[in-house]
DNA sequence: GCTGGTAGTCAATCAGGTTGACCATCTTAG
DNA sequence: CTAAGATGGTCAACCTGATTGACTACCAGC
């Protein structure tokens, strides 16, 4: 045992920081607009499930259902997202990706790669991997599937 | 290849916000000040290096001069730290951790190695030193140890 | 012994969140 | 069928923790 205790979270926050800041380096470069982690973390959601409310999303990024509000009305005025009716509640609105939207998730998709990439090329691609599925493990296993994304500094 | 692009930073985010909640948890619950990660951060700086100034701070938890000056104006009033003269700068204090702040990180110590612990119960103690490695190596490597800890939202 | 740079503070402002109140719609018990 | 409670969404007020900018006091180098 050569850890320092609490380093961990530390070594975590900073490999975040850093991978994300690489990502909004690129886009910022290509004068896009100010996407945050909050915005791809969106997109994420909308590709992985059908019919998702604002209140979802609320859930997902562990903030509350007016913080997911304003982030859908920032992707929506920027094109990325529209605002349907929900098939079934008449109260509630589905959110979908446009084209403008799925464009870029396929781009950011590539720049992921090449950051993930250079990663592997220090550790090898199989402790990436190991790295995903331990990440996981704590996620769903120690924290109990519970976890949230918003980071707390 | 299983791996989704863009997922290992969701990740990293999640395990870094589970980890640090349940720390938090046991805070609160302790009745103990309200300690957020950044105070944490501040106190390793201080084991690790002498003579450390808010400009120093500043640069290691990548805020401002000010908002490090408000963080260590937290833990002065709350009796963590204290502000000595520079031994040599006129300008300058240096920051030193006082007998409650020993003793704070000596506990948080302890509570980190028992969330750390449930950890390695379900990877293995193996796995969990590699992270570190391979964190490490990011941060360093790829990064150029310029990383910065405070996460963006 | 000027001159430019640096540590620290004060004050104003901003960003991104929260809380609370409210309406419209859905759901369920009786 | 209906009344009562729960839920999705919006509006507005506020809070926290940061930033920018201006300023003072001190240091360092020519």
């Amino acid at each position: 045992m050569t850890r320092r205790r609490g380093e961990i979270p530390l070594l975590l926050a900073m490999t975040y920081r850093a991978m994300t800041e690489a990502l909004h380096d690129r886009i910022a470069a290509e004068g896009r607009e100010p996407l945050r982690p909050a915005h791809g973390y969106t997109f994420r959601l909308l590709l992985d499930h059908a019919d998702v409310t604002s209140v979802d999303l609320a859930d997902h990024l562990g903030v509350t259902k007016q913080a997911a509000s304003k982030i859908v009305a920032e992707l929506e005025g920027w094109g990325y997202v529209e605002r349907r009716p929900h098939p079934t509640d008449g109260r509630a609105r589905v959110l979908a990706l446009t084209d403008k939207g799925h464009a870029y998730v396929r781009h950011a998709d590539e720049m992921w790669a090449e950051i993930e990439d250079r990663w592997a090329a220090v550790i090898g691609a199989q402790r990436l991997d190991d790295i995903h599925h331990d990440l996981r493990a704590y996620v769903d296993e120690v924290a109990g599937g519970r976890a949230v994304l918003r980071p707390v500094w």
